[in-house]
Order: structure tokens, then C-alpha cells, then sequence
DNA sequence: CATATTTTAGAATTATATTCTAAAATATGG
DNA sequence: CCATATTTTAGAATATAATTCTAAAATATG
């Protein structure tokens, strides 16, 4: 009659529950400003039970930012994979990370706010994975372009930033309400702007 | 015999001493990681004290926020007026910038791990005027050199995002430990990318 | 020098994250 | 379906750390 680590069939979709409560009162509150309590009303639960599906309100957090930070980057890739011509990949890269942004609204902002919150060293190890296995595939398709004498040659550390650092700045902004451009504007002049600053001739 | 808001001597130099054991100690430990009294002890003084000279933990890390902005945003201003052409004007930003981080280290990892913290609604009306000063004196700059007919035109709230964000990124990364790229090369590879990515030919 | 004001110090208070205990719910072998 | 080991929930108790409070010390100025 024993039984081990077994698991209760509602489990996960409380777990869901509890993450989807937690990015929401962490977005409207911040994260200080959300207490645990301010969780559970939110998910309807129990701090016990908080407790007994997270470690602490660290992990609970750092939880839902990998929840976040893999959606984003699955579908990244996925687009990014649909593309052979370095130009073709460049502009549906910028564009996916623009629209991401403005159809996942609360998951992109919690990933920019809390991107160096100490509660990151929670998952630290977990999320170098994920960026080493994402940076890793992003750079394997570059290289064919490099080669190919498509893109002009840098310090290979400068590709990400040269490429995804105006959509970044941009969709900050967005965020932050200090700029109202429209989504297909910003796409293509940001798409436009990366390219010229990697194209080779 | 009365007298008003007078201040003692020693006062301003007893605030940058809180300043700098808060800077410190927020790097070391994170917002949330250090204590009140980890910056008494650092800072060799008591609770009490740093009460008097600040409201509150917030309060005081928004002014830590504050004195690096200025900083950092006045030597900014200082280089981009020495310049003329757009493309000079240009260079010297991102040099700039990546000089800045290199040598102001603490100070520019505060800078970006706090940027999003809660504790900057304690400063939101100073910061937004801070900003607003620092993109209006950009932004008449460079209006010259498109009106002039040698940077492309593209939505006004591209500019920024275009320019800075590759540097913003690669340091960053280089905070993170990300990148181990000369500081030499950094700045002139990224600096010809933002010229390729806006000049008007 | 006298005294109003500012500054310092540290104890007391308060707020809230976390731990703990026990009850309720659930899964599974028989 | 029953018995029971295990998981899950709940909320009270505890611990930690920010903030407030009170009084003493230091300082500025008429």
C-alpha cells in the first residue's frame, strides 16, 4: 500500500493558476509590492499551498520568467528556421520580436522588468541552458551567411546586440509608453535598420 | 536665537558616503539581498542617520539612480556638442558610452539592474525630466544632419532605439560577463554599424 | 555663550516572507 | 469499494528586516 511521488490530476492547472496570478500582481504591483497574500487572493488559494508548489516567492518568480522566456525564444527560432537568405532571417527575427511583444504584453514586460532581478539566481543555471541552446542555433544559421560573404565580418560577440538591440531598446520603450509607432512601421524600419548595419556590401 | 534650515558642515559629504556604501552594497547583494544595515555597517554610521538624510530604502536607491544618470547623461552631451557631422557626432556616442561603462563599472551595473525596479516611482518626475532635457538636446542635433540630408529619415522614435540599442546590448552582455571583446574593438564596430544603419546613402 | 536645530544612535514597532502543524483530499494496491 | 500512504490545502506561529520613535549628542548662529 505505498505509493510515491505521485501527483494529484488538478496539480498542474493550479500551478498554472498561481503563475498566471503571480506575473499578473508582479506586473501591477512589482515585484516587492506583490505580497504572497496579494497571490493567493489573486490565484484563490492558500499561502500553504503557495508554498507547498514553489520554494519561495523568489522561485515562484523566477518560475514564471522561464515560463516566459522559453515561449519567446521557441517561437523565435521556429521563425527564424523557416528562412534560408541571411535578409529574409534578419527580417522575420525583427519582426517576430516586435509582435511578440505587442501580442504578449504582460509576459514582455515582465521579462524586461525583472530581466536582473536577484531572484533570477534562483533559476540561474536553468536559464544559461536555455540562452547557451538558443544563441547556439541562432548563431549556427548566421554562420552560413557570414560564410557566404552575405554579412559583413564583426567580433562574433557583436552580432546579437548589432541585430536585436534596437528591437530591444524599441519594445522597452513600447512598454514603457514612451513611444507610439505602429507595429508594422517599427517592424520594418527596425528590420531595415539591421540589415544595413550587417549586410556586406 | 532661531534659526531655519540650516545644515551642518559635514552633512553633504556623510549623504555621498550613504550614497557610495548603498551602491556598493546593492551591487554586491542585489535591491532586495542587502539590508539597511549591511549600508549602515559599510557606511559606518546607524539606522537612525540614514533615516534622517533618507525617507526611505527606495528613496535612497532612487538617489544612488539618479547621481549615476546625471553622470552619466552630462559627459554624453558634453562629447555629442564637440562634433558637427552627423557621422562624427555618431562615433563619438558610442565610444562614449562604451568607455563610460568600462571605466564606470558600479555605476553602470546599477544603472541597468535597477532601471526597471520599483523604487523609481520614488523619482518618476525627476527622471522623466531628466530624459526629456537629455532626448530634447539629442534630438535637436541630429534633426540638422537629416534635415541636412545625411542621416535617412525614418519615424522620429527610431533614432534612439537604432543608435544606442547595439551598445546598450553589448554592454550589457560585457556586465553580464557575456563578452570578453576589447573595448577598442567594441566601440568602433558598433559605432560603424549605427552609422551604416542611419546614414542616408 | 545660550539655545534652537540638525544629526546620530539604537531600541521598539510593524510588516511580511517563511515555517510549521494538522486536517482534507487524492491516488492506488488489494 | 476499502484502507492507507502521500499529496495538497489552510491558516496560525515565527522570523526577518524595514520603518518609526525617543532621547541624547553635535552643530550653527545671534
Amino acid at each position: 500500500m505505498k505509493k510515491l511521488n505521485s501527483t494529484h490530476k488538478k496539480t498542474p492547472a493550479k500551478i498554472e493558476v498561481i503563475i498566471m496570478a503571480a506575473l499578473e500582481c508582479f506586473n501591477e504591483l512589482g515585484f516587492n509590492g506583490t505580497g504572497m497574500n496579494d497571490i493567493c487572493a489573486r490565484g484563490g488559494t492558500s499561502v500553504g499551498s503557495v508554498y507547498h508548489h514553489f520554494k519561495s516567492k523568489d522561485q515562484l518568480a523566477a518560475r514564471v520568467y522561464i515560463e516566459g522566456i522559453k515561449n519567446y525564444q521557441s517561437g523565435y527560432i521556429e521563425e527564424l528556421l523557416k528562412h534560408n537568405r541571411p535578409r529574409d532571417g534578419i527580417f522575420a527575427i525583427v519582426r517576430y520580436h516586435i509582435n511578440w511583444v505587442y501580442s504578449n504584453r504582460d509576459w514582455a514586460r515582465f521579462l524586461f522588468r525583472m530581466r536582473h532581478e536577484d531572484f533570477m539566481w534562483a533559476v540561474e543555471e536553468e536559464f544559461a541552458q536555455l540562452n547557451k541552446k538558443f544563441f547556439d542555433t541562432v548563431g549556427t544559421w548566421f554562420r552560413k551567411g557570414i560564410q557566404a560573404g552575405e554579412i559583413r565580418k564583426m567580433s562574433p560577440d557583436m552580432y546579437p546586440p548589432v541585430l536585436m538591440g534596437p528591437c530591444q531598446e524599441f519594445t522597452r520603450m513600447l512598454l514603457e509608453g514612451k513611444t507610439f509607432a505602429k507595429q508594422e512601421t517599427a517592424a520594418s524600419e527596425l528590420a531595415e535598420s539591421a540589415w544595413r548595419a550587417v549586410k556586406a556590401v
